[in-house]
DNA sequence: ATAAACTTTCAATAATTACTGAAAGTTTAA
DNA sequence: TTAAACTTTCAGTAATTATTGAAAGTTTAT
């Protein structure tokens, strides 16, 4: 496999992935053409990598730039704007986890509060609600709690950990 | 909060969940319709009490069972088939992590290892692309394993680990 | 073998989500 | 202040994904 080739199967597998995942394709796109790229891109550059238009380009950086794993890189001298991509794995899931964790997680966590401190009223189907609802939301405060300690480390402590656990 | 409101609460907040992180609405508000009732359900019941069709229905069902997270639950004497999930959130988050890993992350890990082992032509670029795309495959394999092994222990294992983790 | 009771399939359609391109907006240089 | 160089916005459109409903399929009872 040459490097073109295996260029564009990152990129699209990476796609695919994120699709798969709740992210847009264009978006995930962006990001790993990023990741591999040896210099900052302006969007005339993405757009053409990627044949996207200028409207996509322009509102799938600022997304990415909202999940805080892109960024612009100003270059002296240049009266366009740059971008790259965090390029240190970890410090690229950190983000991910953070956001995801607060955008996503807390506020189903939050309702699955509310929803299994409903008073009981002795009936069935509201114990089992309380029952059920509860345990999702111990499950899903102990792996939120988990993946926040795990990305507020510092890099290398992941790796420790995780080796820990595996082996 | 009464329990008619509690549960079209949960219900549609697990659908929506479910939206953003690539699962189909209809497929997870079946699944938490079966996680908070006290008995087995038809698909009539299913259709009533989520208002949708026949056919959609169906599907679903059979996608939740193909992830092995519903089954059907034969009751004597009757004709029509009634569903269950998996009641214990353990059991269910294992074989959730189980099959995303098997069906989404090793095929793309399988790729990250492809293209990062293309031939080094001494280029800035392809040194740059296998370089990334091998942290990148580091990176999820590891976290991986890590996911297959906490998902391999029995069920109390789990918390222990994760608890050892936080604490 | 027939029919009733049920489930699955799938073409048509609806709903959702992503993308385009051009107009409007912004910044910088002269 | 003007205009060139660039970015953002957004209404319209395209692409994708989910849903319906009815016909076809299956199973069971008689």
């Amino acid at each position: 496999m040459e490097y073109q080739e295996a260029k564009e199967k990152f990129i699209s597998t990476w796609g695919s992935l994120g699709t798969l995942w709740g992210i847009n394709k264009a978006m995930a796109q962006i990001q790993s053409l990023l990741f591999i790229s040896t210099k900052a891109l302006s969007m005339e550059e993405i757009m053409e990598e990627l044949k996207i238009s200028r409207g996509n380009t322009s509102m799938n950086l600022r997304q990415l730039m909202d999940w805080g794993i892109v960024t612009k890189a100003l270059i002296p001298g240049e009266r366009k704007e740059y971008f790259t991509t965090e390029k240190d794995v970890q410090e690229l899931a950190r983000h991910i986890a953070k956001e995801r964790s607060r955008r996503e997680i807390k506020p189903v966590i939050k309702i699955l509060k509310d929803v299994s401190s409903i008073k009981d009223d002795g009936t069935e189907k509201t114990k089992e609600l309380i029952k059920q609802t509860k345990a999702l939301h111990d499950l899903a405060e102990t792996a939120d709690a988990m993946m926040n300690k795990i990305v507020n480390q510092e890099q290398t402590w992941i790796t420790k950990s995780l080796m820990k656990l595996i082996k």
